[in-house]
DNA sequence: CATGAATGAGCATTCATTCAT
DNA sequence: CATGAATGAATGCTCATTCAT
């Protein structure tokens, strides 16, 4: 009885649909025609839902980074240590990359596209405004090394990227565990001080 | 008998053209006629070189990669310590990926694209076989974490790009120098025993 | 209510549109465009009938060899004698064939050539077994001169190919009347016993 | 000695890989550089000998015209009967069918096409004027059926054409003797009086 | 005469987008 | 809201032809 396409399905199977599409194929060899069949529906319905291929994409981009950010938010720590709280962090990341491949994989592939725009990159990096906020403490309490904290970003999310992409191609869930646990040692004791 | 097209000229201009216009625009937005006129080429021209779109993405792939690689192993030091070669292979990383922004951005792009083969991947890959070496002797002589070789440099290659990705976006030359060896300071804490 | 493009139209339109061409110009020298053009529809519109301008090629010969077909099987006689339904094929072969003419010579224009599939030409001929029935029973009943039964359909065909072309160049409504008659004298009285 | 490619080597080189070429595989999958390759020389030097595709075409045209036509005057013999001409002339043009299979070919796939200007048809078909002069006689003399000249000649056309076609889809050397007999007595029972 | 790299107009085909139903 | 046939601009690629060597 619930399973008939409640109202707003369309727009999640065409979501579902695109992400599964462009991991895949890549951008240019994924027509809209192909990701509205891919979702069942019709040409035109897709444009019902996204004005055009590109607003497409970058609502693609937006759901990948909105996903990850509320998985973030989710169980995040209250005052304990700064410390405490990038590890949770870090761990809920990686987790949600390897739970989420073809979401995490779009967002690497677009990462510094052209297709994205700023605006949306801007609203991505807004949301989480959090992370900035811990390292600024984490500078200020003297837990964190002297490094500007845009940079220290930096390094958090491509520390984070490498290790999810890592795993996710050496397909091992035995091993993915003990990874994502030695590349926290590593970059923790990088920034720590 | 200086500069004017001295025959082969016009592989280089193609590459170089199509370094430039995919970093802007991106792979589907640049076509194959707007590349050629860029070059100073005719289209046909564009595909004695490069037998297709394809072809010419790999074929710039393997240039940079090719690149980087021939500049790591330039000044690469001898048997000294683990530690020096290290710190040789980052800033010389770190070094061209400043000085050649459209191709580090250009792989950085296509790192994860489907655009990319396989075969192309492998053969770049193999080429930075020595740096698989240096990793492995640290290993070996306890210089390292015992950390399996493979994360190891999926990290290096991580907090590179995220480096040289976040310094020239905030184009500073005075930072770069000392963001560069913050960095540093960060990965090498971080893998160091 | 009449006339106005009445759904599935556009077909029709196409391949009227490309017997004319193709007999006017040639295979290479009738672009898809150019079609489409004088058919009164959208470039996109043709590949949506034909997938390629080769499948377009193979439905046209099938479309002109079903015609002929149809119009052989139209008036066929029954039983009465041999001569008299060899006569009927004759006729009715030779008044298609001037009757439709850019059909017609679509047809002698690729009997050989390399573009018709081997697929098309075997449907073509199976629609055409009755033909080959009518000729075993003469040969069966010793009215027909004992010859091998596809050399002898290929002796009608190349027969009538000739007729009609030569009449076709000549146009001259009276003569080709009369030019019919006599062709099919010398055929019969060749192949009759 | 004598193997090193006299002069003009080159022209028949480019004849014999056009025939070829394009019976096998049509006109427009024969690229001009194809032909060039086939026949061992530079794209260059096809257009010293042809000065565009077009004129290769039709000197192609030409020359087996004119090749089938040198044949049958060869051993055409003298005045003796109207018939024994007509035999002549008929086993000739099968027994060089037969043995140019492409330059055959090659006549047949071209014999309506656009790309034969009406200047090489004139050309080949003054050159077989003989053939004319026969038909007339044989009118005069009562040997023939009444019928138009040129209505004949293009029925012989046809069935030799039609026999030649036929004998080589059913490559069989031993029917192909009997095929050529069997045809020609349905064509002369039916042209003759 | 011969070569083959270079040219660029031309073509088949695709695909984002629209709109009548 | 949903559909999918229709559109036509845009693109990758080909190939006849030229010309400097």
């Amino acid at each position: 009885m619930e399973g008939k396409a409640d109202k707003g399905d369309k727009r999640e199977k065409i979501i579902g649909a695109a992400f599964r599409l462009f991991c895949q194929q890549g951008f240019q060899a994924t027509s809209t025609a192909l990701i509205a069949k891919e979702a069942g529906v019709a040409t035109g319905t897709l444009f019902l839902y996204f004005s055009s291929k590109a607003v497409l994409i970058n609502a693609l981009y937006q759901e990948a980074k909105a996903g990850l950010t509320a998985h973030l938010q989710a169980g995040y720590p209250g005052p304990p240590g700064v410390g405490d709280r990038f590890r949770h962090l870090w761990f809920a990341a990686c987790r949600w990359g390897l739970a989420n491949p073809d979401a995490f994989r779009f967002m690497t592939m677009f990462r510094s596209s052209p297709y994205i725009w700023q605006v949306t990159r801007a609203e991505a990096a807004s949301a989480a405004a959090f992370a900035r906020q811990l390292v600024q403490e984490g500078l200020d309490t003297g837990v964190l090394q002297p490094i500007p904290p845009d940079l220290l970003l930096a390094l958090l999310d491509g520390a984070v990227t490498a290790t999810v992409t890592h795993l996710q191609e050496h397909r091992d869930p035995a091993a993915a565990r003990g990874g994502v646990e030695q590349a926290w040692g590593v970059f923790w004791r990088g920034v720590a001080r």
